[in-house]
DNA sequence: GTTGCTTTTGAAAATCACTTTCATTTATTG
DNA sequence: CAATAAATGAAAGTGATTTTCAAAAGCAAC
């Protein structure tokens, strides 16, 4: 599963015509060696680690193509942060935030898909996409 | 129930130990005078077409105030801005916002609600709140 | 209403998360 | 290997929001 992101995202470089490059390889393999929702600094901080020269810049503009290409989806928490978080092809999910820890738990619910798609018919409205978090205390930070 | 928003500040601002001004005054009733989802931006020019010379800063900092006081919601729909909508005691609503032309509709829905908390009982979560938003076409803007 | 103390205000500077610029370096292609 | 086009890193630039700070305004007790 990693080496099929790996495999898409050098089609995506190649069918655009861009170039495969060392950093966009390093970055690569640090995302997907990353937790499933990872901030940008995050990610940068670990890449520094290892490359020490690598360019904020760089990272930013290398997660826009893991988007671009379908391997990585941007989201907000609302905390002013952008997390990117490994996409799978055609699959989305929902995710509920600890507000204490920071903890991310993703969830799906074809239920409550099929209730959006129908407050959305009944506004004429074509959804195009989607964004549903619950906030709150996980079962750890309850206690 | 523009008067019991007002009331609401007023008796926050007393329990608060803050001070009643003329700034804020102002700001309150611009506010309760606007569109249900507002940006500060908007707001802010709003304000200075008949205040000339009241601040930014100001009308930031007011914002927050009435969000903290419980009668205003920021809410943010991912395009870089933050908006305050008129919150309604013990009230939530979600909302559909057409990626055309910004049209925000708001709903409710029960049953998406009860499925929520069945998916964070399910995760030993306790959701404080919530945020759902359908990105799509409006009616309008899909001919 | 004047005094004294605290909060608020506005303007400007600072911050924060990105984005752009640009000279230099690196891939790819002939 | 040269030519060319894209990518990189450092630094400057953005845009939204916050902070700073001196001056102004509320509020309470005289």
């Amino acid at each position: 599963m990693k080496q099929a992101k790996k495999k898409a995202f050098r089609d995506f470089i190649t069918q655009k015509g861009l170039k495969s490059t060392r950093q966009r390889d390093v970055i690569l393999d640090c995302f997907l060696a990353s937790a499933r929702h990872i901030s940008i600094e995050e990610l940068y901080l670990k890449l520094r680690a290892k490359n020490p020269n690598i360019g904020y810049a760089t990272v930013y503009r290398t997660l826009k193509l893991f988007a671009e290409s379908g391997i990585a989806r941007e989201i907000q928490f609302g905390d002013g942060q952008t997390r990117y978080e490994h996409a799978t092809e055609g699959e989305h999910h929902d995710h509920l935030v600890c507000t204490r820890c920071g903890k991310i738990i993703e969830f799906e619910n074809e239920t409550i898909e099929k209730l959006q798609e129908e407050v959305a018919k009944s506004h004429g409205f074509l959804i195009e996409n989607h964004k549903l978090e619950l906030y709150g205390v996980c079962s750890l930070c309850k206690k």
